[in-house]
DNA sequence: CACCATGTTCCTTG
DNA sequence: CCAAGGAACATGGT
């Protein structure tokens, strides 16, 4: 699931269903995910807390909980890492083979499944702090941005994927604003000219607000992650059939590029795949 | 068996 | 000290 619009349209669904919800029980089958919190210090601070917000923050989801002895507050930090899914279950539905945290509501239960378990839940803000500016607010200029793309000489695909750059921006991502902008991923970022910068900021935030809108229109499932809409490929339940193609290069190598039909090519970079058209992305 | 996968962090090398 | 590259984490799909 996750790059920025994921993780914020699943922000916006557990917005509408967490909050006010109590914790009842927490069952860890996962400390590695929890890291580096004990196990012992989670179960100690949810215990009995309730939910009061949620808020997202580039990939992490920030859980504001009321914990149960005073007024303290809780702030409980989530990152779906590869293949993470969090939702709402009834209790009598059996819990998914890799659910690595469930936190009984009474009524339902809310499960935190992992298969690759690179995900976190976890009381450990520290890597919050350490984020570049939201994508999506004013927090992130032209010139922030090109002051920081100045400073480095790594291709500028690689630099889209430093989450101290920008927050949120992930593989798929990263090579769809790249397609957007006709700049080449293998560009160092220092010698972007400044009408490059500007393209390629104004085209990381309309991919994410794109993508944003897309999976925002589908309606979750409470009773299981496989059907939620909040995935890259294909067209989501019920979207309109002149819905043609959500990502432009990613995963299309071979395949004609939409603008000038060359084909899409696959490269390699930082040991992740790039996807990119080398007649519409020239320098 | 081989290679690939939406992410982050740690280690080594230069 | 920093930049850059690669491996590691863990499981599953093709």
């Amino acid at each position: 699931m996750p790059e920025l619009p994921e993780v914020e349209v699943l922000a916006r669904h557990l917005r509408r269903d967490l909050p006010g919800k109590t914790i009842r029980k927490v069952q860890v089958n996962r400390i590695r995910i929890l890291r580096p919190t004990s196990e012992r210090k989670l179960r100690a601070a949810l215990t009995g807390a309730k939910f009061k917000s949620v808020s997202r923050r580039g990939k992490y989801l920030l859980f504001e909980l009321q914990s149960k002895a005073g007024r303290k507050n809780v702030v409980m930090l989530g990152h779906l890492g590869m293949t993470g899914k969090m939702f709402l279950t009834l209790k009598n539905v059996p819990p998914p083979k890799h659910a690595a945290v469930i936190l009984d509501l009474g009524k339902t239960n809310f499960i935190f499944e992992d298969t690759r378990y690179f995900g976190r839940l976890t009381l450990d803000l520290s890597a919050v702090a350490k984020l570049g500016p939201e994508p999506l607010t004013g927090d992130f200029t032209p010139e922030r941005f090109a002051r920081e793309l100045k400073r480095s000489r790594q291709a500028i695909k690689v630099k889209l994927l430093d989450q101290s750059v920008v927050a949120g921006v992930g593989n798929i991502y990263a090579s769809e604003a790249l397609f957007r902008a006709g700049i080449s991923p293998k560009t160092a970022a220092n010698r972007l000219t400044l009408a490059q910068v500007k393209k390629l900021h104004g085209m990381v935030r309309e991919v994410l607000a794109e993508a944003i809108e897309f999976g925002s229109t589908v309606p979750i499932n409470l009773s299981g992650a496989k059907s939620d809409g909040l995935f890259y490929f294909g067209r989501a339940v019920g979207a309109p059939d002149f819905y043609v193609e959500r990502l432009r290069v990613y995963d299309r190598a071979g395949k004609p590029c939409q603008h000038c039909g060359s084909p899409i090519r696959r490269i390699v970079q930082a040991a992740r795949s790039t996807f990119f058209c080398l007649k519409c992305q020239k320098v």
